[in-house]
DNA sequence: TACAAAGATACAAACGTTTGCATTAATTGC
DNA sequence: GCAATTAATGCAAACGTTTGTATCTTTGTA
């Protein structure tokens, strides 16, 4: 590999002016610069980032800490924070909390080991409150959350409209004259799903409907949880549920199937995040989307930024055969 | 942030001590290495990895390069060799090819200079040769490839079992009595998709079916053209396609669906990879499943082991209402 | 007792940059 | 024409490890 001092010594100038010319400096004639860059293009160099990160005790890597890569939301938000963060010259390295506490801890130490640029964080369910992440991370890293973000710590936050995108969902059931609207309301460990169900609350509350606590069913968020929600939600007479997510609307439709309730004339369903597969199952799913591959790119343009202030990203309600009486549904 | 050197003026010995002692060097005496343990956890001590990367030449990242992270098949195999990186003490850069053989190069370059241990590399479908991923990451960055390899390419491969696959996918058409059997093939420079071809006219010629030139579409990866070679499909007198993609197969769907025609009665489907919407949609598509979590395990495995040999992954059909005219599916 | 052989630790260089300060060269002002 | 200023470059330390070699200490053996 040649280094900087290859260059030096091929001009027979000192490393000090190669690193310089490379890195922009004013502190070289015009000249000098160019004949650096030509020699550097000639003999193939390349900057070695490892050295440079450690003199400046900076990397240009950025770290992005989801509960799960797989799951399609996040897989969206890496992409998008990706390929933004790959224009401006950052890598990303990405870490798994796997929904827990300590994986989450382990991988902001991590992080701050390599000495980051940045961190881009949704954090896992099992952290009920945030203060373990600025401990951690320190004054000098910077700190960008997105989706489930904890309001009181400081820095960019980049989350959808859950308030709003409740609003409407619940909004819409009603108007399809459903009577006894349940939610299946996610984990109350996360400002995502509290914001989801006032949105549902207030829905209601304005169009006079009585908000019943006995048909709100929390920790409910994969298949099997929303599955046995709905039964209980059928027990409570409930003929339609706002899901704060689309895996437990998915539970409950299979439910319903298997009951032989029909959709959506007995029951209505409106699910949340508009995964790919609520447009595509039968029948098919209404859900509130969110935009997971621009809050990436939200959130990495906050970092490049520098930004601290909270981004709202909007949602809307894609309308399908789950909770449309009239048949004439959106694709 | 407390160094080795604070450690060793704590005890009044040396940092090459301590560094040995936190190591696992035989070269020190237990009694001091448990010292140094016992005062490096007092003192909050963290090994800066930048500087250990620098000295060492190798870093503990493992670069990762996919087209895609969003797409569910590699945001699952991402996953999983991230799981198992993890687990001995790695981390995962990720970089994506976007299809194109420049972003593959420049991210190769990337991964080499962060003086990565290894990649795991599934290549641009613009990379129609290999010849360039040696040339950059040379002898002493092990590969392994997934999924796209290029087979002439020394390291590691891991693949699913393509020819199996799209033999056991094409048997079952014909079981199923379809008469004329097309299939979208996908990129025929992708070694995986010449396999798929492979499988599927070894299925019709075992049956003594003719394979037809004019019936195999290439190019076909995505919707929309899954879509138009279903038009043509259909001209050609096709009753059944096997797809050698999920997303090429919903396109042949829609198309079906928009002209009336009966799937599975008057048309069978059948794709590859098993996305999870296969199971939901309607009609449900049966679809040759890939392991694309496993799939990242074994990649992951055969760089922490150093293999160098080729794994298969089996794959297996799951057959749903697509291609199934007896109506007794699996779920 | 002396001497060799381990055993344990210390020393110092190296990895390739970046950067504050010193030095030299070129330019300006009086 | 000489001091003062500015521009360009050189010098050398530093970032925090790792590691080959040298030194010192202990132990075992003749």
């Amino acid at each position: 590999m040649v280094t900087i001092t290859d260059i030096a010594q091929a001009l027979g100038i000192t490393p000090s002016t190669v690193s310089r010319a490379l890195s922009g400096s004013t502190r070289v004639k015009e000249e000098t610069r160019r004949a650096v860059q030509k020699k550097a293009q000639e003999m193939g160099y390349e900057r070695n980032v490892v050295a440079a990160n450690l003199r400046k005790g900076r990397s240009n890597i950025v770290g992005i800490i989801v509960p799960r890569i797989h799951r399609e939301f996040f897989s969206n938000v890496i992409g998008g924070a990706e390929s933004a963060l790959n224009d401006a010259g950052y890598h990303v390295l990405i870490c798994q909390s796997l929904e827990t506490r300590d994986a989450e801890i382990k991988a902001l130490k991590t992080l701050r080991n390599y000495s980051v640029a940045g961190v881009l964080l949704s954090h896992a369910i099992e952290s009920t409150d945030g203060s373990h992440i600025p401990e951690i991370l320190g004054r000098s890293i910077p700190l960008v959350q997105f989706d489930r973000v904890f309001p009181d710590l400081p820095g960019a936050k980049i989350v959808g409209a859950n308030y709003d995108g409740a609003f409407k969902a619940t909004s819409h059931l009603i108007q399809q004259g459903y009577k006894r609207i349940g939610t299946l309301a996610g984990y109350m460990s996360s400002q995502a799903y509290v914001e989801r169900l006032s949105g549902y609350r207030m829905a209601l509350e304005s169009a006079n409907l009585p908000y019943d606590k006995s048909i709100v069913f929390s920790d409910t968020i994969v298949r099997e949880t929303g599955y046995q929600a709905c039964i209980k939600a059928l027990e409570a007479g409930c003929d339609a549920l706002y899901c704060a997510g689309d895996f437990c609307a998915l539970g409950a439709i299979d439910l319903l199937k298997e009951k032989g309730i029909r959709i959506p004339e007995d029951f209505g369903i409106v699910g949340t995040a508009n995964e790919s597969f609520t447009a595509l199952m039968f029948p098919s799913m209404s859900s509130l989307g969110q935009h997971p591959f621009e809050m990436g790119q939200a959130a990495a343009k906050a970092f490049l930024e520098g930004r601290t202030d909270t981004q709202v990203i909007p949602m809307e309600l894609h309308i399908r055969q789950s909770s449309n009486k009239n048949n004439t549904w959106q694709k």
